[in-house]
DNA sequence: AGCACGCCGACT
DNA sequence: GTCGGCGTGCTC
């Protein structure tokens, strides 16, 4: 970076330290001594590049900046300062500290989720001949002495200025490179040297313009003309001037002129550029970057005003008292009631504040419809902020909301990560979704309760959207914390879909059922496709079969890593661990006992897929889950050819179930309800209410109520009588008494400690004195376990659960998750259990 | 997490 | 004798 002009000396020049955080899971901020030059310069919420360790160059960002020596060591200097302006707001940080403590993970993981990886700059190690030694050997007046592997290094870095770590090991076919490259570095043979790079790339496109001489000269360029003209093998470069010039007249104002034109426009898609190189070369034309943003962030609002019905006014009135009283407001509106348009007026009415607006979307919603609907009313003031969005453009999301370009982000769970710096509003749709909560690596945060805690921080407003709110939502309104809102009518009346069971008992005994598909929903769809109606069929699995079964011996291929069964796919002919990734081809036999009679159990969209084809040839049949929407576009593909009625049933995952709207769907098919209602989970009840309403939301819009068939064994099980009776208070009420009778949220916060390790002797008896511990401190009704989760081996390591649960009014949470965390330490330093990892997820779903 | 250091078995 | 395996400890 380069300095403005250096501070005034001061006379005694103040000695300041920086604590930074870095991209590493340790405990804690690093002290590192500020330079003098920088003193000024260097704030929280910057960039700073530090060494830390030997060989380790790091971003960093600064958390404070004080005047205190650290004590009991000396500190480093820190290298580099990369930004002027902070890149971190100052919220943002209290977030980060918030979280870290919250979520019982270090600072330093939270930076790794909140930052995109295109603002960290990696360091890489380089390897050079040292300039002496280069001299002497192109002299040849060498005289070292090398081993054979030395002398190979060598000869690489003769023919190239620098090789990395990764390319020496590579050359030399050794793991370990640095017993060679120290033996070099002690003769001065070698050089190694650190190289920062920038990930960041700004996206250019080449451009092509007359050069100077020319522009706008119009004897010049007639002259080439003519001399163009008629040569045959001229011709195409003679064309090429004319077509420039068609588009950049020669009378054209001169910033026009210095523009010139996209090379891909003059070329055309196809075009060959030797003609245009020739004219570049005679200094007729000339190339050149221009930078282009990589968001193509749509012109301007096309459509500014948004009407409400006279039921939609009266929510947003209704919305409107409750911020009054409450900084957080539950809409629970049914499917369909045009929760879309009531978000809208709320954004547009904070923007117009001058406020900041977050809308967070769950991952799947947010590729569509939504996206491009707010986009025709916001245009280019709202920034995207997606997963499936590379780093670059992350990174150019992130300084659009430090640069105030978007003061409105649409982004899913990570966006809240965003450097808001006047926050006015989050909307939270679709609040209840599981895809708010982070899984895998630490920080296991849920997106959101961090924006219940960002707009705290920013005295901001949050409206938490849902047809079927998380019970924990739901209670904090009935218990008078958040504001309250229903939303009952369907918009333009339209009525709620009718939904039935489909009692797959019956059908079963009396062999009825065509593969999977009861008489009653084949004979729905039918009906459905015959009206050139759509139809959406919904099953939560993907893949053909969860496995395959001997039909002697019962025998299962199993995979070789993780403690589950292999899950058949049909069409990619193979076996596949949804956990590790594994596969392998089908066996032709029986493991055990040799039999070649292998059937598939159970099923999933693959077979659901297979079956339609055979049972309905007639039909256009798509299916759209994991496997089928790899690619950066096909998920929208598959929507764009649904909704232009180019597909007539789609079968799909829970990806069906979200955000989309489509008028012609008016049968819903569910099946495998009986597995998701009997998941082994204290949220099962609630995920299936939620599902299959969710689900049902898709079917009926415009004038007639959809039908919405669901195959169960379970008819008569409450939650799906409740389902079918879209009565959510009353699932709400049964299903509250339950969590209170057992101990469970929202009655309870829970912390799951998962142990992992490759011995399961090890891990049972960590978890085992993990638990113990536990029940010694917080008292033994407060954990449970240890117990084997379901897949109780994944990636060949094994696992063991500890449930903590903490009641919201009898004990210090605090406290509780002090003497967790403290408990976890301890036995983790506990030379028996060195090398077992314990993972503590917080609130987990 | 990386990365260095250190102490052990299996090869040239 | 070296190579490279992995257990251990530290990073301002």
């Amino acid at each position: 970076m380069q300095l403005p002009d250096a501070p005034l000396p001061s006379p005694e020049r103040l000695t300041l330290f920086a604590d930074v955080i870095l991209p590493v899971p340790v405990a804690g901020t690093f002290t590192y001594r500020v330079p003098h030059e920088l003193n000024q310069h260097v704030v929280p919420g910057a960039r700073v590049v530090v060494q830390f360790g030997q060989r380790r160059v790091l971003t960093a960002i600064v958390r404070r900046v004080h005047p205190n020596p650290p004590k009991g060591y000396q500190a480093k200097y820190l290298l580099e300062l990369l930004d002027e302006q902070p890149v971190v707001t100052d919220p943002q940080l209290a977030l980060w500290d918030w979280a870290a403590d919250y979520y019982l993970c270090h600072l330093g993981e939270v930076m790794n989720v909140a930052l995109p990886a295109g603002l960290k700059l990696s360091s890489q190690s380089r390897i050079q001949l040292h300039p002496d030694f280069a001299a002497q050997l192109a002299n040849g007046e060498a005289e070292a002495d090398l081993s054979a592997k030395e002398q190979r290094l060598v000869d690489a870095l003769v023919n190239n200025d620098a090789l990395t770590f990764d390319q020496a090991a590579d050359l030399l076919a050794l793991q370990n490179i640095s017993p060679v490259l120290k033996g070099l570095l002690k003769r001065g043979l070698i050089l190694i040297y650190e190289e920062l790079k920038d990930k960041y790339k700004p996206k250019t496109q080449r451009h092509v313009r007359l050069t100077e001489a020319l522009a706008g000269n119009e004897t010049a360029l007639a002259q080439w003309l003519d001399r163009l003209a008629g040569q045959k093998s001229r011709q195409g470069q003679e064309e090429l001037l004319l077509r420039y010039l068609s588009k950049v007249p020669l009378a054209a104002p001169r910033p026009v002129q210095r523009a010139g034109l996209p090379k891909t426009a003059l070329l055309g898609p196809d075009g060959s550029d030797s003609s245009l190189k020739t004219l570049v070369k005679h200094g007729l034309f000339e190339e050149f970057g221009v930078v282009v943003p990589r968001l193509i962030s749509s012109e301007n609002s096309t459509e500014l005003n948004i009407q409400l019905s006279d039921y939609q006014e009266k929510i947003l009135q209704n919305l409107h008292q409750n911020f009054n009283q409450h900084n957080t407001v539950l809409l629970h509106g049914v499917t369909g009631s045009g929760k879309t348009e009531l978000y809208i007026h709320l954004i547009q009415q904070v923007l117009d504040g001058g406020q900041q607006v977050l809308l967070l979307l769950p991952e799947i919603a947010l590729t569509t419809q939504i996206v491009s609907r707010l986009q025709k009313v916001f245009g280019s003031r709202m920034g995207v902020y997606h997963s499936r969005f590379s780093d670059n453009e992350r990174v150019e999301v992130w300084r659009g909301v430090l640069q105030g370009r978007y003061p409105l982000v649409v982004g899913v769970r990570s966006a809240v990560w965003l450097p808001f710096s006047h926050l006015g509003l989050v909307v939270v749709d679709e609040e209840h979704d599981a895809s708010y909560k982070q899984y895998d690596p630490a920080p296991r945060y849920h997106a959101r309760d961090l924006a219940l805690v960002l707009a705290q921080l920013f005295q901001a407003k949050v409206l938490l959207g849902s047809a079927t709110p998380a019970l924990e939502s739901y209670w904090q309104a009935n218990q008078g914390r958040y504001g309250l809102v229903e939303a009952t009518e369907r918009y333009n009346q339209a009525a709620l879909p009718h939904i039935e069971l489909v009692d797959l008992k019956l059908d079963r005994a009396l062999k009825r059922m065509k593969g999977d598909f009861s008489p009653r929903l084949l004979e729905a769809i039918e009906a459905s496709l015959s009206r050139r109606e759509q139809v959406i069929l919904f099953q939560n699995r993907r893949g053909y079969a969860p496995n395959l079964q001997c039909e002697a011996c019962g025998w299962v291929p199993y995979c070789p890593n993780c403690d589950v069964s292999l899950t058949f796919h049909l069409h990619a002919n193979e076996l596949r661990c949804h956990y590790c990734g594994y596969r392998e081809p089908p066996p032709g036999q029986c493991g055990k006992c040799q039999s070649t009679k292998l059937r598939t159990q159970g099923y999933g969209t693959e077979k659901i897929e297979d079956e339609l084809k055979l049972l309905l040839p007639e039909a256009a049949i798509q299916r759209m889950d994991l496997d089928t929407t790899r690619t950066k576009y096909s998920y929208q593909t598959i929507i764009e050819e649904f909704a232009a009625r180019k597909i007539d049933i789609l079968v799909g995952t829970q990806m069906v179930s979200k955000g989309l709207d489509f008028d012609h769907v008016s049968l819903v098919g569910v099946f495998d309800v009986d597995r998701l209602l009997h998941f082994p989970d204290f949220r099962s009840h609630e995920r299936t209410f939620q599902l299959i309403t969710q689900v049902s939301g898709r079917a009926g819009r415009k004038q007639a109520a959809g039908r919405v068939l669901v195959q169960t064994a379970n008819p008569q099980h409450p939650v799906l009588e409740r389902v079918l009776a879209h009565d959510y208070l009353g699932f709400y009420r049964a299903e509250l008494a339950e969590r209170s009778a057992h101990g469970y949220p929202p009655f309870t916060r829970l912390v799951r400690l998962t142990i992992r390790g490759e011995e399961l002797g090890a891990v049972q008896q960590a978890a085992a004195e993990l638990a113990s511990r536990l029940r010694q401190g917080l008292g033994p009704a407060r954990v449970l376990g240890p117990e084997a989760p379901v897949v109780e081996r994944i990636r060949n390591l094994y696992l063991r659960d500890v449930l903590v649960k903490i009641e919201r009014d009898k004990i210090d949470l605090k406290k509780a998750k002090a003497f967790i965390k403290a408990t976890m330490q301890g036995l983790g330093g506990s030379p028996k259990f060195k090398t077992l990892q314990i993972i503590p997820d917080v609130d987990p779903v």
